[in-house]
DNA sequence: GAGTGGTCTAGACCACGGT
DNA sequence: CCGTGGTCTAGACCACTCC
């Protein structure tokens, strides 16, 4: 592989430890060897390993090398679920087959004061309000509250919002940069019973996502209610 | 500044945008200047611009430069809380005055098929499990149920648990490299129910806990059930 | 002391955004 | 077309691990 860019040498190494082929050692070779395998520079071999890092499969010490993490077949599940996507969509990204969007309400209004406590959105600032259901395999699972600044997101319609909003937006031209999320555990709320499928529980997941555009603006905030048991949220820490 | 490395180039960013030098333009200065003006490389100003991105400062757009996201009091609040610290210490910390742990189980044991299962330990290794109830200004908050590979960890004493387990590991040269976790929100059990202080709440916030030494090992798997309605977890993530 | 990753310099060229 | 950040090269030196 001549000349390998860090995209190929990441791809080759992940492929390669998944594979087994480093558990002997628990290691990655050396840097040197991997610019002289790859016929690349050390800048390239070392934004693959941080790469793989970020994906918690290694773990470098400085004087040492880079060491594999243990993976069990059980760590391995562990990290199916992921949550940095952007709409409610991820949530069930590929495990469901069957999913619907309910849109609940659909309103244009203007942000007062209590609103602008709660969504950070200056007051007289026009938003969309929309409350949508998702349910999944039949089961209402997800209560999607949105809040968007009319101002600075492409118009949206009803219909839109039984499809996807994010794509709307992709299409037009507005480009999501960065998300800020809150989880929390909170007791249900009335709203929650009336549309999402408890059961006996008494207590909603709260994800709450405030969204900026590349401009810096905020355009979004939004919460999700979840119903218990159904969701995992991954995350890794490094030190 | 003469030659500034990154981490005063980053502090000194950061304290500006913060002090709201760079409000008018909500831009950063471009590359070549903050080089010149630190008399840096390009390497330290970048890598202190990705900082200020991880932070959720800023945002770099190839052909337009570093954009500042907005941030009200709001979101400002809504950064507080923090997810990436080691044991559950963190949950609470410097937000509450009083705070205690109340050992309510303190064993040795060897891993079964169903604690395999469960942990991600191999079947036949000896282990510390240990129970403990984190009261938080009198209020019984989280239960945290902790297993550790005895093989891999200084040992462990109950008066060691009442303290804290993470300052013992550190005093002892065991450094903790990588933790993954994953949040849940479950049905509480009836072990949740005689132990935490869950009001008229019928279920938990679960943040399980997997821990690698810088050997690449695994030496913990934790589950840390804590009340609704108390505690945040915040994440940034970046297109 | 030898080996290893971490930091840093000084450049070159590319890709994208806006005019 | 120009300005900007993104990628990449080819080195030097430092800090840490381990023998």
């Amino acid at each position: 592989m001549a000349n390998a860019s860090f995209n190929e040498i990441y791809q080759a190494l992940k492929e390669r430890i998944l594979a087994g082929r480093y558990s002997v050692k628990m290691r990655l070779p050396i840097e040197d060897e991997l610019i002289e395998e790859f016929h690349s520079s050390r800048y390239a071999v070392r934004k693959a390993i941080a790469q793989l890092a970020a994906d918690g499969l290694v773990y470098s010490v400085k004087g040492r090398g880079v060491v594999l993490l243990e993976h069990t077949p059980q760590t391995q599940q562990f990290n199916l679920a992921l949550n940095n996507l952007n709409g409610l969509q991820s949530l069930n990204a590929e495990r469901h087959l069957d999913y619907r969007t309910d849109v609940v309400s659909f309103q244009r209004r203007i942000v007062d004061q209590a609103l602008s406590a709660q969504t950070a959105f200056e007051v007289g600032i026009p938003v969309y309000a929309i409350q949508r259901v998702r349910v999944v395999d039949g089961v209402r699972a997800v209560l999607d509250i949105n809040y968007f600044n009319a101002q600075r997101i492409p118009e949206l319609t009803q219909e839109i919002a039984e499809q996807s909003i994010y794509r709307h937006f992709q299409k037009n031209g507005l480009k999501i940069a960065v998300v800020k999320r809150m989880l929390r555990v909170e007791t249900a709320t009335p709203l929650d019973y009336q549309l999402l499928a408890l059961g006996t529980n008494n207590c909603v997941g709260n994800m709450i996502s405030i969204a900026f555009n590349d401009q810096g603006r905020q355009i979004e905030y939004t919460e999700s209610h979840f119903i218990p048991n159904e969701f995992n949220f991954n995350e890794l820490i490094r030190n």
